[in-house]
RNA sequence: GGAGGAGUGCGAGAGCGGCCGAAUCGGACGGUCUCGAAAACCGUUGUGUCUACGGGCACCGUGGGUUCAAAUCCCACCUCCUCCGCCA
């Protein structure tokens, strides 16, 4: 949720701010209209409240020292101004209800950093990486037996069994088994080991209340990709950072606390109600994904490292992990709702031949903290909104991907990447049983 | 799931329906004292919102209701505690 308070303040600026996003200035308009006519109706409801006040304690008085018939006219005059007040007070709330709905509705300011641009096609390529590219291989040109897209891996190795997954939950829905099972617990694991030195390892539920949902900004506007569990009015997360965002709600943070940075591994639920056909064979777009997240409650001024350590980490895994990679700076018209700057991070995955999304990094500075409600006290100030980063750091299943198209061998085995071997007993191939 | 009990400020804890936004104790912060510290004493100490900057209004688990007036009465819900049942 964008500030109000700035918006009173400098309403060209986050105009200008806003239309980089495709906003219209008529809408910003009709919210400050709205703004104006909100305070006003709210003071007019003020004035008879307290008046009601008033003669509430004179009617006391009156009681108390016996003079009845004063009482009873003031209570009948206390009565009709509270009547009105009434009356007031559900025409304020009517167009409180309409700014609520008007500022929700907007999308956060853009970082001035961010490039221009409209759609992903604006989005800026900052750089790539690749096995060995700092001592100077060109970019991998990768040999026909990594051209086999995962699917076709999974099965030969007996490692992944879509038609299972369709079996038991409908398309979409993968099933691993056997080593493809193990690998998917071995890349959440030793992410959240990487991790461990500076993120509290916190494992939330994997549903959200309706109330969470709202607050984090995934309800109302994205009902439609969301999994309900009507009944008990609860929603499957989508992705970590709704538990972790809210998971301190309306608390005001100790200073000494921030940087608070979390990590999690959870399962991830994505209707992905418009992609029907889309890109959706194989692992390339799952309604159910496990995704380790990074996250920090921060000052504003520890906010641009929070955000270089989530963007560090998340790379330092792909490298670790062997793969090609590149990180895209997002334009002002392709960023998430809530976020001021977010860089996506790229996996090349060469059986499929397409560059897939494993990581966003964002940083939301105060918005998604002003909806749920985070604050810190700075040293001798009163309460301020903390900012948050979060980032995926990462998406399993298309790394899975990746990995086993990747390191696939001439024989038909995968090389298991080092760091993984661990927890593979120390084997170096996934090979066909 | 059943039966009881409870939800008030940073914590503990009071609060005949009418100067209660809230006593008291503790904590924290500031000061006096001290070479310094402790102790003692004095003072400060919720959040939000609007403002003609004088103040106003809202908030005592949440949402409704009664009343001239609600932390205080009524209803529903939520959460926590105790006991019983069930259970990985």
């Amino acid at each position: 949720m964008i500030d109000l308070a700035q918006l009173r303040r400098e309403p060209d600026d986050v105009k200008a701010a806003l239309a980089r996003r495709g906003i219209s200035s008529a809408q910003i308009d009709a919210l400050i209209a709205a703004d104006v006519e909100h305070r006003s109706a709210m003071q007019a409801a003020e004035v008879l409240r307290a008046q009601v006040k008033d003669l509430s304690r004179q009617v006391g008085l009156a009681r108390k020292a016996g003079d009845t018939a004063t009482a009873d006219q003031l209570a009948a005059q206390s009565r009709e101004v509270g009547d009105e007040e009434r009356r007031a007070n559900e025409v304020a709330e009517a167009i409180g209800h309409t700014v609520r709905d008007l500022i929700l509705d907007l999308p956060n300011l853009p970082a001035p950093e961010a490039p221009d641009g409209e759609d992903e096609t604006g989005n800026v390529e900052l750089r790539q990486w690749w096995p060995g590219m700092e001592d100077g291989a060109p970019f991998p040109t990768f040999a026909d037996h990594q051209k086999v897209p995962h699917w076709d891996i999974g099965a030969d190795l007996g490692i992944l069994d879509l038609e299972s997954g369709v079996k038991l939950a409908g398309s979409m829905f993968p099933l691993f088994r056997g080593d493809g099972s193990r690998l998917v617990r071995a890349l959440g694991a030793l992410a959240l080991d990487r991790h461990a030195d500076a993120y509290e390892e916190i494992r939330p539920p994997t549903f959200a209340l309706t109330e969470t949902m709202m607050s984090t900004g995934h309800l109302p506007k994205n009902e439609i990709e969301m999994y309900a569990i009507e009944r008990d009015d609860l929603w499957a997360i989508p992705t970590a950072e709704v538990p972790l965002t809210s998971m301190r709600r309306g608390d005001i943070l100790d200073e000494a606390e921030l940087p608070l940075r979390l990590t999690a591994l959870t399962p991830c639920f994505r209707r992905e109600a418009g992609a029907a056909g889309r890109d959706t064979r194989g692992l390339l777009r799952v309604h159910e994904f496990d995704k380790v997240e990074l996250f920090a409650y921060c000052t504003p001024e520890q906010a641009p490292a929070c955000f270089d350590d989530v963007l560090a980490r998340a790379e330092g895994l792909l490298r670790e992990l062997g793969l090609t990679y590149r990180v895209l700076d997002l334009c002002a018209g392709d960023l998430g709702t809530s976020s001021a700057r977010t860089f996506d991070l790229e996996v090349f995955s060469p059986g499929v031949d397409r560059w897939l999304e494993v990581s966003s990094v964002s940083w939301f500075r105060d918005f998604q903290a002003r909806r749920a409600n985070v604050r810190y006290r700075p040293a001798g100030g009163s309460p301020t909104l903390v900012h948050t980063v979060n980032g995926s750091a990462l998406a399993w299943s298309r790394i899975w991907a990746a990995i086993v198209e990747t390191h696939r061998q001439a024989d038909g085995s995968v090389s298991i990447p080092e760091p993984l071997r661990a927890f593979f007993g120390g084997r170096a191939h996934l090979q066909r049983r």
